[in-house]
DNA sequence: ATGTGCTCTGAGAACGCCCTGAGAGATTGT
DNA sequence: ACAATCTCTCAGGGCGTTCTCAGAGCACAT
């Protein structure tokens, strides 16, 4: 379920659209000022943000502009009752993703969380959760994987790897990717230790039968396939 | 550079947009009804689509609504007179990701274009869009490049060449122009060397029937044509 | 027709990508 | 303390890729 982050001054709005908005599915949670709803959206743990820009402590946009300042990048929408074109410029250029003008409708307010929340899916995928690609199962609970019901143990390093590759079936990564997404950001490790690692992984995927599964993309990098 | 679609029926709108688009550093590129929006559009080669719903031969709904149902995740910016919140409400529920009531003011305008495409860079990671030409695709994400479903291996130089190309469809591009794009900042290639991987794409190509695909336009380049 | 660039192509050398076995440290389990 | 495992580097070999060179082919103007 969708977590959106409404920060609004007066009681009665926030109400009314905590109301509405989780009558259409969405976790509500409410701020009524710039400092509280700074905390609140730092957590980057919000899939939108309602933010008005009259509010008491810290205006939204300053609010908006710590945000993006630190590197979070949830989608705001901001709200204002003022419509001059030069704050509303303003705000977009600050990184705001939308613009509503009191009195705003709640139908045109809902079409435009719901437009900004379906980009955000489509681009996310899914993350963190179980794999399943054809024979092949990946489950990062249990760090456990299997092909076509039989188990392959692998050590974390190898896991790693084998998770960055199978969220994105079909997708080819480098090995510079590889290291970003298995090793972190530290790097510690050379783009040797890559083929090292698919090479384990190739022995022991091989073990069960799955041997084509990971195949190499000569010159861009590796890829497993949905198809196997 | 950004490259940017503007669609208006109205030749006064496609050129003031034209050239203010353009004094922002975007490459425009403009189509006055619906049918020839939509091929445009299908291509995938654009970062902003800049849509007016009134236009002759389709709506901007119906163009919108069928670039949605081929796959094509280009943001669009809607542009309508009418300011009804039905409409709206639906566009935005058709995959818009803005919604421009006319008249606009051009401040606003450049501020929502630019957060759209700012968004757009940061989700991006380093693979660009997937692109389509008639039967060619190229997919950076997957390094496949196939023609009328038929696949075409190529090497990471052939590649970065061809999609140069592609995301330019029509435009002639001139060898320093390629050089710049396909082999990056350090230019430690010569002018032949285009002309010698040009060839090898031309061998590949024609091995599938697609020999035509990449013309020369002698004492200027090369190009790709969306016709074919 | 002839000349002058521009473009194409085959040959081949240099280069770098990729795989693998061996093994050195670090870490963990007993 | 000792063994087992894990992580990663190093060196070497195979081979695909990249790029230059030289010369042939082609378009266009005089």
């Amino acid at each position: 379920m969708p977590r959106v982050l409404v920060v609004d001054d007066e009681a009665g709005v926030r109400t009314a659209l905590g109301r509405g908005l989780t009558a259409e599915g969405l976790d509500v949670v409410t701020a009524a000022d710039g400092p509280t709803a700074l905390r609140a959206a730092l957590t980057g743990s919000f899939d939108l943000i309602l933010l008005d820009i009259i509010i008491p402590g810290l205006s939204g946009y300053r609010v908006l502009e710590q945000l993006r300042n630190e590197g979070v990048d949830t989608p705001v929408l901001l709200i204002s009752a003022k419509d001059g074109e030069v704050d509303q410029a303003d705000g977009l250029d600050l990184g705001a993703d939308g613009y509503l003008v009191k009195p705003f409708s709640f139908m045109v307010l809902v079409a435009q969380v719901r437009a900004l929340l379906r980009r955000r899916e489509a681009e996310r995928g899914q993350s963190g959760r179980r794999l399943r690609l054809g024979e092949l199962m990946v489950d990062p609970a249990t760090k456990q994987v299997s092909w076509s019901g039989r188990p392959v143990e692998l050590s974390p390093r190898e896991f790693a790897v084998l998770y960055a590759l199978a969220s994105r079936p079909d997708t080819v990564l480098s090995k510079d990717e590889l290291l970003r997404l298995a090793w972190g950001g530290e790097q510690a490790a050379s783009r040797n230790a890559v083929e090292v690692y698919v090479g384990y992984l190739r022995r022991k995927l091989q073990a069960v039968g799955a041997g084509h599964l990971l195949r190499t993309v000569r010159g861009h990098g590796y890829r497993v396939g949905a198809s196997g």
